[in-house]
DNA sequence: CTGCTGTAGTAAACCGGGTTAGTAAGCCGG
DNA sequence: CCGGCTTACTAACCCGGTTTACTACAGCAG
């Protein structure tokens, strides 16, 4: 029982009006000030909503070259199944986006973007969308090639682009680094891989806060695997706290510290980063990433671009810290009573 | 400098070959046995290229009549910030439909459905998706209104539902419930408001799984406030497991819990369903709901639909029981030694 | 009667591909 | 030299709205 019954066009609706699909688009578009007698209007509109018009969004984007649509390229690598914690931050990013394109009467579109097997700039910008969003995506050659044909474009968080709107990574590793001082750290690390712009100004900040307070930072960076072993040698060089790249990440140190007979925060004190759903869940002291509000912004940069207007390249939204309940004082020395 | 350079359409193309419009479509759209010499091919394609011609998708979509594309509605209530929780069922949700879409090469539109200012069905169905997923959508009247117009539609979870693909709640209950049975629990209280179809199945594994094993299940049905009041009273009545209805559920209960000094899951065990990123995250012993796999699932039914395929209206996909840390066997009776 | 303004509409082109029905030329067999 | 077949290609219309330019008529002032 295909139900294929072709749609009322605004043909039908005109000729069932007896007027002209000129005067039947007037109408229904409700056009202002552009004198139809209330008699004409309201016949249209009852053969509208008798024949159960609906128009055709597909064919009015064509005809006046706006599709009304923007696309959103998260990176989510497709098929491997156990990539969710990953991928976390997804969540954050498609609330805003949702949010941020609902208020400005948009349609959003997902692309995802698999890493193995990238999209085509030409499929993401064939016409179905106004503007693109790009998120997490680190391969520079795709956001390149976007960015190249002068398509309207907005990276958020890290990778290449000419329009970026991020968190203030420095900033906020500021805020996780001087909380830890406050509660008495000395040797905190930093647990990250290094692969991305965050990654890097995420050091920085760390970096470049512990020097104004005097500490060392030297060998204190490391991916958690290694610093897991360090934590759990617990030489008098082992740190007592580590600030995590993101929030994932500490939930992957975490567990494994747990397991290990670790205890947090009353061994080692943890920082986050991104604040996110995972943090609310494991109870993580994580700085903030504002991802909704990125978006948002983005979806409102974006919309500029496409009205023709240029926008700023860089925009930083501040963070803020969430302290939990993984950030404690560091216990007194165990064992080693070497220092004074 | 706005770059509004129109791009190079087929005419372009064709008129640049030396080509009629319909040579260039055969060309481009590669017909195969259509008798064009390799010649005019390649002379065809070089032009192309030379022009930077790229397909308008959206003028396709018009001509031929299928868009390419479906819809994602997801219940996301719009701007109210703190909602990311009871949110995190999106990103298996989101994961499984990008993956689905890109395997299936259709587009993906994720359409925010906010309770409070619900689309029209007619702003959904407006030809720009060929079909409709709708998730976590609870009020009926926009999921009728959507299947009543005939719309090929298919629901994940909960909700009005004339096709529906879902996890086996009562199965995953029963497992959740026979797992704290094997460790010796004997009172296991259910959590939840009881709202949605899962809401109701889940009871219902519940209840069956208690009967079976003569446990009684009377006034065990709780929200988690009421429940935790309970727990902490611990009189010889109060349970000493709690099956919640959802693993947000138990990032709520169990971060109240443990600040109100009870352990989990030494003093009660707590088990959560969906064993998404929360229940990682929180290493929370639960029921995993196979969101991807439904939503694949889904995207593969509504491609049957749109192709005028009927398929089944109901797909129960089994559920599996991820033990982490959550569940323990129950304390020794603590100071009622009343019961032999 | 002319010219002007305003109302109420419409025809036809347009957006950019896709498709149907056909033509024109060349070749072959009989 | 006729009919039939293949090859190579195209004119013209389709999809369903949107828009521009224009007509037809009435009313009114001068």
């Amino acid at each position: 029982m295909a139900v294929r019954q072709t749609r009322p066009t605004l043909r039908d609706v005109a000729e069932a009006a007896g007027v002209s699909k000129t005067t039947a688009v007037f109408v229904l578009n409700e056009r202002p000030n552009f004198s139809i007698p209330q008699e004409t209007r309201t016949r249209v509109q009852n053969a509208a909503k008798r024949l159960g018009y609906r128009r055709n969004g597909l064919a009015a984007a064509l005809s006046h070259g706006r599709t009304g649509s923007i696309g959103l390229v998260v990176n989510a690598p497709l098929g491997h199944g156990e990539t969710e914690l990953g991928a976390s931050y997804l969540l954050g990013v498609i609330l805003g986006a949702t949010q941020a394109a609902s208020a400005a009467r948009l349609r959003l579109t997902t692309i995802g973007y698999d890493g193995d097997n990238p999209p085509t700039p030409d499929e993401v910008t064939d016409n179905r969308v106004d503007g693109l969003i790009v998120v997490g995506v680190m391969e520079e050659s795709f956001t390149r090639a976007v960015y190249d044909t002068g398509f309207p474009c907005v990276t958020v968080g890290s990778g290449y682009a000419l329009r970026r709107v991020t968190a203030d990574n420095v900033g906020g590793a500021t805020q996780a680094v001087e909380h830890l001082i406050a509660l008495g750290h000395r040797r905190i690390a930093y647990a990250s891989p290094g692969l991305t712009e965050a990654d890097i100004e995420r050091r920085q900040g760390w970096q470049e806060a512990m020097r104004r307070h005097g500490l060392p930072s030297d060998g204190l960076e490391q991916d958690w695997e290694p610093l897991l072993e360090r934590l759990l040698a617990r030489g008098p060089d082992a740190p007592t706290a580590v600030f995590c790249r993101n929030d994932s990440y500490a939930a992957l140190l975490i567990p494994a510290a747990r397991k290990a007979g670790l205890r947090v925060p009353e061994d080692v004190s943890v920082v986050g980063f991104d604040s996110g759903i995972i943090a609310q869940a494991m109870e993580l002291t994580s700085v903030r990433n504002p991802l909704p509000e990125l978006t948002v912004r983005a979806v409102e940069m974006l919309t500029g671009l496409i009205a023709g207007k240029e926008t700023e390249t860089l925009v930083t939204l501040p963070t803020e810290l969430n302290v939990r309940r993984s950030t404690a004082p560091p216990a007194a020395p165990a064992l080693g009573p070497k220092e004074s």
